[in-house]
DNA sequence: TAAAAATACTCCATAGGTATTTTAT
DNA sequence: ATAAAATACCTATGGAGTATTTTTA
């Protein structure tokens, strides 16, 4: 049976064209040297080399046998050295899903840092909802997630990467748009725009019950799915909307941003993973993500 | 140190995923495949495996470096595979020299057995004169060549692959181009056409011995080194020629050819090669050359 | 005759076997 | 309770060493 040590043992003899030195460099002697090459040859079934007792030389098989010889090492090596780097989640790709609203805030600077740290993972990214997130999860088809919590926590892990206030967004035409501050009460009977509960029950209910503290519920006059349709609904005066504070990165011409008078809830995004995931590449991300959150 | 019994193993247990079934596969216990794997592990570097003490998966870096080993084993294979054939002297390069006349009698039928038998091997094809050939064989630009006798055959092998008469090339308004025979004595006033003796001085001293014997020297008016050249000058009546049989092939209108009434000296080509060449190609190709002479 | 490869043998390192334990299902 | 991997220990194959012979430049 071939093994790695005959093919050293031949590219050395092959490289010196004398067994003594061949051996010597091999920190070997030099008889189980010519026996090993030997066993070689028989297991090949051609000859390597031209012996005479005074000179060695390389037969043309042998020289196409070198060759590959050297090829096969400097696979060997790559494939090590890939392997390391695949364990080490330096190698690979990531499936990341993201909220339209993480696209403001978290999402850009955790691209930009895991990238520099880890080049040679390729990046894939979707827009998704957070029901969709935990779906594509669940079939495999995304590594990590920012989604708006909840998730269930037994299947999945997640690490809250901000938590913000939320804002009235509201057309710049507007009565309110000169105050510096909106109270609750001062909405009661605006027409709202909101994105449909599925798509983030968690945010959702959070705006509902911040209205139920003002005392009302919202007329909703408009439903859009993604955040930046919100905004444009404001910007077409359509209704005001209730948003995270971070929107404020989506500056709309027509749109402004006002803090509400009463302490609201947090609005959180947070990263979600499979609890079971083994991946490096992963762990890695999820690392990166954790280091800056310090 | 990493050898192919290691990564043998390995993708034994990739593949079964059950470090007993691999065993088995692999005609030996489980235990030291344990232990081979775990080794293999160490050196590289990073796990392969992630093992309960129930089930086995591949990491990440293990299945790319399953990927390599595949990869790794195919390449063998085929250094093995090409070593043998060049070792059998079915692949690699051989440059062919020949004399203009071989051209147009044996060189072609030794082409193409040759191609047929051996079609891995390139084929470089080199018209030149005899004295040409030798030079290029002693400085190891040519393999082997089609030359005309005599050479030193201390240096070089020599294979005669074809004898034949000489006969006279006629335009054919000579008044000669009549007769069925020709003597030799009716060319005692013709003008000759013929080439430098370095270029084939065998063949020059036959075809000059051969006037002789005619009880003249031959009127050379015109030298010409390539054999269309010589056929040519023949047709534009510059003078008469004696030249090899096989030159009949070259049909060229205007030319007859006649045998001579008196026996001829055979002009011979022969197959040349180094004599301490120790290429298989060569020697496949001078097996093949015998093989068809017989 | 001197340098280098091949032979003949000896030895021990380690691949592989056997028996057993551990652990997860 | 059971199946499967790990651990412990033992065996023996064959890779490597030493001494010597053979060969040819």
């Amino acid at each position: 049976m071939i093994e790695l040590r005959h093919l050293r043992y031949f590219m050395a003899v092959a490289e010196e064209l004398h067994f003594g030195r061949a051996a010597e460099k091999l920190h070997m002697a030099q008889p189980p040297l010519s026996q090993q090459i030997r066993q070689l040859e028989n297991e090949l079934g051609f000859q390597l080399f031209y012996r005479t007792k005074r000179s060695v030389a390389l037969t043309e098989a042998g020289q196409v046998f070198l060759v590959e010889c050297q090829r096969i090492f400097r696979q060997l090596e790559q494939a090590i050295q890939t392997g390391r780097q695949v364990s080490r989640g330096e190698q690979g790709q990531l499936v990341i899903g993201f909220v339209s609203s993480a696209a403001y805030n978290v999402l850009p600077e955790i691209l930009r840092s895991f990238r520099l740290a880890v080049p040679d993972v390729r990046l894939e990214l979707h827009e998704l909802t957070t029901d969709q997130q935990i779906q594509w999860l669940q079939e495999g088809r995304m590594d990590v997630g920012l989604v708006r919590p909840p998730v269930d926590e037994s299947k999945f892990g997640l690490l809250s990467v901000i938590q913000e206030p939320l804002v009235v967004a509201l057309p710049e035409t507007h009565p309110l748009a000169g105050q510096e501050l909106v109270s609750l009460v001062s909405l009661i009977s605006e027409p709202f725009v909101l994105f449909p509960r599925p798509l983030a029950p968690g945010l959702y209910d959070q705006i509902i019950s911040l209205c139920h503290q003002g005392g009302f519920s919202p007329n909703v006059v408009q439903e859009a799915i993604q955040m930046q349709t919100i905004v444009s609904l404001v910007a077409a005066e359509i209704g005001i909307a209730i948003v995270p504070l971070s929107l404020q990165n989506l500056q709309r011409t027509g749109v402004v941003y006002k803090p509400l008078q009463e302490p609201t809830p947090q609005a959180s995004i947070a990263l979600v993973w499979r609890r079971e995931d083994t991946s490096p590449t992963v762990h890695r991300f999820l690392a990166i993500v954790r280091s800056f959150l310090t």
